[in-house]
DNA sequence: GCATAAATTGATACGCCGTATCACTAATGA
DNA sequence: TCATTAGTGATACGGCGTATCAATTTATGC
C-alpha cells in the first residue's frame, strides 16, 4: 500500500513534468498528500493535510492535476466540488455513481448515453458539444443503511 | 408579452402563496422581473435589475420558487449556476439542452435516461437516489456558427 | 560548480456568491 | 383595530477560488 502511493505519487509527478512542470518539493508534498486519498476530497481538506504548504499552490497543482487528466472534478448533491484521482483506464470522459454515504465513487464507461443524448439532440436540431452527469445513490456495502434525506 | 408577464408574475405569487408564503411588495418586483426572463439568469443579473431590494430578499425568493418547483436551477458548463422558468408542463424531474451560444435552454423529458442508468447501476447493485444532467451545444438557430472554446 | 533565466511559491488581498443575524416593517386575520 | 407573525434589508460573515508580487527555487548552459 505504501509502495502503491509512492508509485501513484511519483505517477503524478511525472505526469505533471511531461506537461513541462517542474519539480518541486511543494508539489511533491501535494501530490504524495493526493495518492493516499483513497476517496474524493476537496481542496480544503487536501490543503488541512499540508499546513507550511500556501493555499495558491494547493489550488494551482490540482488544477494542473485536472488539466492533465489525472484527476477529475466530481461535483456532490450537494453543490460541493471535490475532487477524485482518475483510474488510469479512465482517463478519458466518464461519469461517476457517488455512494453518499461512505463516499465510494464507481466510474461508468462505455455506457450508451452519449449515444442516446445524441440521437435525442438530433431530433431537436440541437447540436452537442457537452455535457456533465453525476449520479447519487448508495453502493452495495451501504445498501441496508437508511437513505440519507436527498 | 405584457399581458403574459403579468399573468406569470401572478401565477409565480400565487404559487407562492398556496405554499403559505404573503404576498409582499418586495416579492411582487422579485417575481416581475423574473417573468420579464425569457433566458436563465443568475441570481446577482436579478438583483441588478431589483435597486432597492435587498440582497437577502431576492436570494430568498428564489429559494423559495426552486422549492416550489416554479423555478430551477441549471449548472452552467462553466460552473455557473443560473435559475430558469420551468415551463409549467414541466414542474418534473427534468433535464435541459442548454445552447451556449444564446443561452436557449429546451427541455428533455420523457426520455430513457433514467432508466439506462438504472439498469446500469443494478448491475453494480447501486441503488440510485438521485441525478444530475445538464446538456451543452449549439441549438438550432446558432448552429452554423462556430463552435465556442469548451 | 556557478551564474542566469524562468518557473514556482506563498502571504496577502481581493472578489464572488450565498447565508446568518437582527432590529424594523408590513401583512394577516381575529 | 390590534396583536401576531412573516418578511425585509443592512450588515457582517464565511466558503472558495484567483490575482498579485516579491522572494525563492529549479533547470540549464557554461
Amino acid at each position: 500500500m505504501r509502495n502503491r502511493n509512492y508509485a501513484l505519487a511519483d505517477q503524478l509527478l511525472e505526469t505533471l513534468e511531461e506537461q513541462g512542470h517542474r519539480d518541486t518539493e511543494p508539489r511533491r508534498k501535494v501530490v504524495a498528500a493526493i495518492a493516499r486519498k483513497n476517496r474524493h476530497f476537496t481542496a480544503e481538506e487536501l490543503r488541512g493535510e499540508l499546513p507550511g504548504i500556501g493555499r495558491a499552490t494547493v489550488y494551482r497543482a490540482l488544477k494542473l492535476l485536472v488539466q492533465a487528466g489525472a484527476l477529475c472534478r466530481v461535483m456532490l448533491a450537494d453543490g460541493a466540488l471535490h475532487y477524485q484521482l482518475n483510474d488510469s483506464a479512465h482517463h478519458g470522459h466518464h461519469h461517476h455513481l457517488l455512494c453518499v454515504h461512505c463516499g465510494e465513487s464507481e466510474d461508468v464507461q462505455g455506457c450508451d448515453i452519449e449515444g442516446q443524448l445524441h440521437s435525442l439532440a438530433a431530433a431537436r436540431q440541437f447540436q452537442i458539444t457537452g455535457h456533465w452527469l453525476e449520479v447519487y445513490g448508495q453502493c452495495y456495502s451501504c445498501a441496508d443503511r437508511p437513505a440519507l434525506p436527498a
